[in-house]
DNA sequence: GACGAACTACCTACCGTTCGGTAGGGTTCA
DNA sequence: TGAACCCTACCGAACGGTAGGTAGTTCGTC
């Protein structure tokens, strides 16, 4: 039962995390959603605009969930860890999707200045919920850092963005599992160190 | 004094690190080289074909100066994984570049099948490449690994890809020069370990 | 309660532009 | 003489976006 427009976010979306911005059409959503070009036109005026309020929903409702969780004081540092962890993983069980922010910074400088604005607030707002999720969970001695958090937040981001690019690439579904074992290593320094200079 | 293919697949290569392939067309390419369109087609009559040739290039002169330093038996694993974040610390300085690979793999599914399959081999190239770097080092005594060469090969290839690709979404430049830093002490064991479980 | 104004949602038909690609002619040079 | 190279002049299809119109709903006013 839901209205038009949130049908034509929802696809767009599905669209951008597939096949990009670029190469999704007005034409692709409108075949999607049940109705013809110009309908879109009349709820999202330019593409920009569409592109636009595609990002600004999905930062939106990722931050109400994951504010819920840091401001929960029944959940810990490494619940809400894991629950940053949970999209990357759905995508992975996907056979394209990537993370929105992920596929838009892949096409950067073919967006649109409006559009480009808002991937760098998502970009901005990902890192620090991060670097916060493991701050506040070194300072509770929940973590063990290896590194300083805000420098391990970047390994860390860095590496999932990358692992659902390259898994694009890969007959191999099981690299982002692999790598999201290592990071959760990563921040217990459970590897097993065979020398420390 | 380069010939006309050269010069072409050189003003294709730096479209898609640039912009994408879907974003990049003939004309953008003719008008970079100084030449017609038709005449690309001369040379490189699809795009597909194109986009074959250009991926490798970039690949086989990769493969070449890489085979050349792990068979020199006076370079160190040091210097070949130095080597291997060259051409990273390249693209860093720079406004918008990223790895061909990884601007190909962010739109795989808009890509025509013979450049998906050329793709895909330089993917595992890469990821190849890398892990035989480590490996060797270890087997050298040079690395001390903080985890399987193979975990570890992938934590890196992500994390460099990855950076890229964030890159480009936040006025930070010295990202990706902090990574490569941390991967260099996760192959060496230099972090700071405050505890070990 | 009746009625017209205003609005939303969606449509068909079309615009100019750009896309990848084709046909064919002229020039250069071995 | 003929192959390599580059050109002008096109093509059909798809692109984002516009113009104009038609239903149906909402709402203020008499």
């Amino acid at each position: 039962m839901n209205a038009t427009a949130d049908r034509i976010l929802d696809a767009g979306q599905e669209l951008i995390q597939t096949r990009g911005f670029s190469a999704m059409s007005f034409q692709d959503i409108a075949s999607e959603v049940g109705i013809k070009k110009p309908s879109i036109i009349h709820h999202f005026p330019t593409k920009a605009e569409l592109g636009v309020a595609i990002i600004r929903r999905y930062r939106d409702t990722f931050a109400v969930q994951l504010r819920g969780i840091s401001e929960d004081p029944a959940k810990s540092s490494w619940e809400a860890l894991e629950f940053y962890f949970s999209p990357y993983l759905f995508f992975a069980s996907t056979p394209d999707k990537v993370c929105l922010c992920g596929a838009l910074a892949g096409e950067m400088p073919a967006l649109p200045e409006t559009m480009r604005v808002e991937v760098k607030q998502f970009m901005k707002a990902h890192q620090r919920w991060l670097e916060e999720i493991l701050q506040e969970g070194a300072e509770r001695g929940e973590f063990v850092l290896i590194d300083r958090p805000k420098s391990l937040s970047r390994v860390i981001f860095n590496s999932l963005q990358g692992s659902l690019l390259v898994r694009r690439s890969t007959e191999d579904v099981s690299q982002l599992k692999e790598i999201i074992n290592a990071m959760r290593k990563l921040v217990k320094s459970e590897f097993s160190i065979q020398q420390i200079r």
